[in-house]
DNA sequence: TCCTTTTTAATACAAATGTATTGTAAAAAG
DNA sequence: CTTTTTACAATACATTTGTATTAAAAAGGA
């Protein structure tokens, strides 16, 4: 955050302080704005997956695909949201930043999963659902951090074989 | 990191800021020492798990366990090393405080594992260090952002439900 | 005891930064 | 056309913050 500070932000969008500051009052309001705007193209490209006419397989692995960091576009979305939760996180405000939605949105498509007769009737589901939920985010943390070692076709590959796994379960 | 001024650390020390300067020149010095000493913390106590007389499975366990913030301790150190790496993630000191050296114990661990004949010969064993990489930090990152819903034993049965069926794989 | 080194303290300085104030131009409304 | 609202700009202000300077006190060794 030590260079998102209120002169960079103008500048860098060619207004003034004055021109920044009448649409936006205080600087945590233009942040939390900026975040609101990630979450908001994040949550757009999966809703136009899932609008898609897949094979239900094809659509559960593709969309969970989407949560992860495996282009320029998403590593900068993933960039911001480490960012702004560091920075949110301590503040009175109550700005629930850490909140993305990304669980609901797993445990829905669990279900979607299940009811499509993806998964082993015998698996516990709100169990796979938090392991994968942990899965995919450290898994998009290390593409993040360390993307020499873990880049996007390796990413895939581990996220597309637990998939495999999960939904071939047999104990 | 808004409130690790110069000024803060100085006073909770009981110290002056000329007398923190004069073992610290400069603040990143300080930051940088501060994470060290989390991090020599956090090693020292997985290297007594290791060094105990236990049997394969319960040291495998046990280690891994120890790598999740499931009581105060730890989540204190998951908090640090949360801020910090956020902080210093765009320094131009080259400061690489992503590299914990966990995913190399990583590594060391599942050799001790397989050669303790804990795994199946026929596992991908570079996919399945970095499967269960991912899954410790996921969950580490959930148990720091989301405590209410993800608490210590929660955490717990989701990593020895994984593991098990890591050291079970039949295909 | 004297001298050197280490440690601590007080103060100063410059830069950055969030926010407020005031004024002006453009646009919209009547 | 007048007036009112919106958009933008320039400048000012108060605070915070990292770092530097200078000097005094404490400690340790000869």
């Amino acid at each position: 955050m030590e260079g998102a500070t209120v002169r960079n932000i103008a500048a860098e969008a060619g207004l003034s302080l004055g021109a920044l500051r009448h649409y936006f009052s205080t600087q945590d309001e233009l942040l939390a704005y900026s975040l609101k705007l990630v979450k908001e193209r994040a949550t757009a490209r999966i809703r136009e997956i899932i609008s898609l006419d897949l094979p239900p397989r094809e659509k559960f692995i593709k969309t969970i695909l989407e949560l992860v960091p495996t282009n320029q576009e998403k590593m900068a979305e993933m960039e911001v949201w480490f960012a702004f939760t560091a920075y949110f996180r301590h503040k009175p405000g109550g700005l629930d930043a850490q909140y993305d939605g990304i669980y609901p949105g797993l445990q829905k498509l669990m279900d979607y999963a299940e009811q499509s007769g993806l998964l082993p009737a015998n698996i516990d589901k709100e169990m796979e659902t938090e392991r994968l939920y942990a899965l995919v985010d450290g898994l998009a943390l290390h593409a993040y951090l360390e993307p020499q070692r873990l880049d996007g076709p390796k990413v895939e590959r581990v996220l597309i074989h637990h998939l495999s796994a999960l939904m071939a379960t047999e104990d």
